[in-house]
Parts: C-alpha cells; sequence; structure tokens
DNA sequence: TTCCGATGGCCAC
DNA sequence: TGGCCCTCGGAAC
C-alpha cells in the first residue's frame, strides 16, 4: 500500500536483480491474460518509477505500466516463489526472480505516446533526480485550494500520499487548511526538504519512519504502527513538540493529522 | 467467521 | 460530492 517511496523502491530493486533478464509473464487471475502474452519472453530494459506510478519498459518497445492505488501488492521472490494468489494480475518469472502482482488499479500495456501523455501530467517527484523545485512551488501554489488538498494533487507533486502529507506538514510547521497560494518560498523549503528526507528514508528502509519516533525495532509487542509516526493516525494523542492533542479532521473524504498549535501560525512562511 | 477501513483515483452527476 | 473499483490485515463478533 503505496506512497512514492515504495513505488521508488520497488524499481530500486527491479533495476538491481532483474534489468536484462528474459521473463515469461502470464495472469493467473485471468485478467491480463493478452497482455501478458505480449510480455512473455521478453528482456527487461529499464525500470522507471514518477510519483506512484512504475514504468517498466522490455525490449522490442513493450512498456508495462502498473499502479498500485490503494489496495495493490507486489511481491518479489529471488529464489522459490510461492504459488500466486487466486488475485494475481500478472506474474513475471525469470530463473532468477518471480514477481506477483496483485490489486493493481492500472496494469497496462501503453503506445509511447499515450506514456508520455501521462508522464506530462505528473507533477515534480521529489525522489527522482530531474525534479524541479521551482515548478513544483509555482504548480502547489496554483489557486486558493487548502494546502493539504494540493499536496494530494499528483499533478502539482506526485508520490506524496495521505501520510506523507500529514508527516511533511507536520515537520515543515505548516497550517494544512491555509490556502495553497499564501506558501511562502520560506515555508516551501522547509516541505520541500521534509517530503525528500521523509522519502529518501522511507524509500531506502521500506516503510515511513518520523523523525520524532522511537528508536526501532517496531516489531516489539505493544508497539503499534502510528507509533512511527508523528501526527497521522495519532487523533488524540499528544504533539511529539508541543504535547497538544493531535487533530483529525476530514477533508474531501481523506483523513488529515495535524498539530493545531504548533501548525498554526506563523502561516505559510 | 465476518466486517471494515485503508498509504488512490476515476467517473458520473 | 458520492459511488465504485480492487485486496487484505486486523478488529470485532
Amino acid at each position: 500500500m503505496p506512497e512514492g517511496n515504495i513505488i521508488h523502491r520497488i524499481a530500486r530493486i527491479h533495476r538491481r536483480w532483474l534489468l536484462g533478464r528474459d521473463f515469461t509473464a502470464d495472469s493467473p487471475q485471468g485478467r491480463f491474460s493478452e497482455g501478458a502474452r505480449h510480455l512473455s519472453g521478453r528482456a527487461l530494459v529499464s525500470v522507471d518509477a514518477h510519483g506512484k506510478h512504475l514504468f517498466h519498459h522490455f525490449d522490442g518497445g513493450v512498456r508495462l505500466h502498473i499502479h498500485l492505488g490503494l489496495f495493490g501488492n507486489l511481491k518479489h521472490f529471488r529464489a522459490g516463489a510461492a504459488s500466486p494468489s487466486p488475485t494475481c494480475r500478472l506474474r513475471l518469472s525469470s530463473p532468477h526472480a518471480t514477481l506477483h502482482l496483485s490489486g493493481p488499479q492500472a496494469c497496462e500495456l501503453l503506445s509511447p505516446e499515450t506514456e508520455a501523455e501521462l508522464r506530462a501530467r505528473l507533477g515534480e517527484d521529489p525522489l527522482r533526480p530531474d525534479a524541479s523545485p521551482s515548478r513544483a512551488f509555482t504548480a502547489l501554489r496554483r489557486g486558493r485550494t487548502p494546502l493539504a488538498v494540493a499536496l494530494l494533487d499528483q499533478e502539482r507533486i506526485s508520490g506524496v500520499g495521505n501520510i506523507l502529507r500529514a508527516e511533511g506538514l507536520f515537520l515543515a510547521r505548516l497550517p494544512p487548511l491555509r490556502p495553497a497560494s499564501e506558501l511562502r518560498p520560506a515555508g516551501f523549503e522547509r516541505l520541500w526538504e521534509a517530503l525528500r528526507s521523509l522519502l529518501e528514508d522511507a524509500a531506502r528502509d521500506g516503510r515511513i519512519v518520523a523523525p520524532h519516533a522511537p528508536p526501532a525495532p517496531w516489531e516489539i509487542p505493544g508497539r503499534r504502527r502510528e507509533d512511527r509516526f508523528s501526527v497521522y493516525d495519532r487523533a488524540g494523542q499528544p504533539c511529539p513538540r508541543c504535547s497538544t492533542p493531535i487533530s483529525r479532521r476530514e477533508l474531501a473524504s481523506r483523513a488529515l493529522f495535524f498539530c493545531p498549535r504548533c501548525q498554526k501560525t506563523p502561516a505559510a512562511s
């Protein structure tokens, strides 16, 4: 269940282990049988992540686009693969590794033109080396929509989901409900750096961990997932900076978490 | 065993 | 704005 960090992590793993390998493809679930036939027998040429989207290019110019959505899951097996679940949409197998994709929002083959159109609509991705903070700043400030809503708009900035939005705004001490147009350069710089470093750490470690979180390991009894976060999913619990109870509210049908005190003013400065 | 919510996003109204 | 899609882990019985 992915924000951009997971997508980049997957892309890095695939680049390291799978580039140049020949794959056979099938669709145990049957919903991607036609596409799998086109992929089968081809070598993986490149893997790219942009925001929450994955682009795998195979030889012969075959392009696979994957978007995991809310439920999608991509498993890797470097040796003996488990048998695929009945919902496995796409299985890619080589002697070196096997991938099982289930529950994706998108799993499709794209023409070069369609892929270009899709990518042109995506905003700056803080994890991409070609990301332009100044373009992101301009895109984010467009209109009077609340900053917290603008952050989830993948056409402005891509890769940020509901957890990173909450944690990023908290780290940058920005008021989530202020109009995005009021965001000042200093506030944006704090936000961009917060998102970039949260994403980078999470892409490396495989999960989002806020700087205020207690030290790992996370698997010890009694510890809950939300202990990794500063504000996300922590309504009513004390803010790690000022001990004010964390607020939760519904915004555009997504839950928003923030500290009502230290994310108040000095506004978007 | 059942049920519900979730790190997303599309489409119709 | 609401409905819908897709899957699954953990909470609730």
